[in-house]
DNA sequence: ACCACATACTATACGGCGCATAGTATGCAG
DNA sequence: CTGCATACTATGCGCCGTATAGTATGTGGT
């Protein structure tokens, strides 16, 4: 599974997602793997993590899907709605905040690894 | 109430409380007050969040409680237990794989802000 | 040809925890 | 003496991670 423990993941889970999203419309099983690969393991979550969520997120309209028929295997396409985009930007100063007030307590990285 | 949105406290919350104390033993309220101070309002959070969150931490053996009725009002002050200590560097450990794997993603906070 | 594994999504249910709300009680300041 | 700060306790709702289970098709190996 994540090498998260579940608590850390409800706030960056999300998130990371939506982030994920930013760049172009993604499936749920693609998604999965490429938080598996883009974040080296680190946020990896199982399919009955990241499902759940995107119904989430979608009832929540920050993102919306389409399917797609034309492979081999039928996809369900989601995408950032307008809100969404909102809400990203939101969660991201958030994130930002959190890490400093984190970094104030002294739980920061060290500082070479930022660009890790 | 906190600048940060619900779910981010989840994982973050605990960490920082444990963060705390490793300085020395405080009491619930004072852990609020030097939250508020110490994240500049980020990490601050409710007496109903707080409190729990110490039973909690009680309970799973990673703090000990010591009553101090010495001063003008009771005070029930808590410590890290060595469980507690292992947990607080286990986390810290998570918490900073969770900072370079969201920075991965594009969601790290600008370099010049990491001394915040 | 067959079997295992990867792909891809859906459904259900449990449990932990943030947090709102409410209650108790003492000290201190105007 | 009235109100605000201090300091802790108790209860319950609701969200969401995630374990588990189920369905179904494509693909690679022997």
């Amino acid at each position: 599974m994540s090498l998260i423990e579940g608590e850390f993941l409800r706030g960056a889970g999300p998130v990371a997602v939506l982030k994920l999203l930013e760049r172009g419309e993604m499936y749920g099983y693609e998604i999965v793997e490429a938080l598996e690969k883009r974040t080296d393991g680190v946020l990896a979550m199982g399919q009955s993590t990241l499902y759940p969520m995107l119904y989430n997120l979608e009832a929540k309209g920050f993102v919306v899907a389409r399917w797609d028929e034309s492979g081999p295997r039928p996809r369900k396409y989601y995408r950032l709605t307008p809100d969404g985009k909102k809400r990203l930007a939101e969660d991201t100063r958030t994130w930002r905040r959190l890490t400093a007030a984190m970094g104030a307590l002294g739980l920061a990285r060290t500082p070479e690894a930022v660009y890790a």
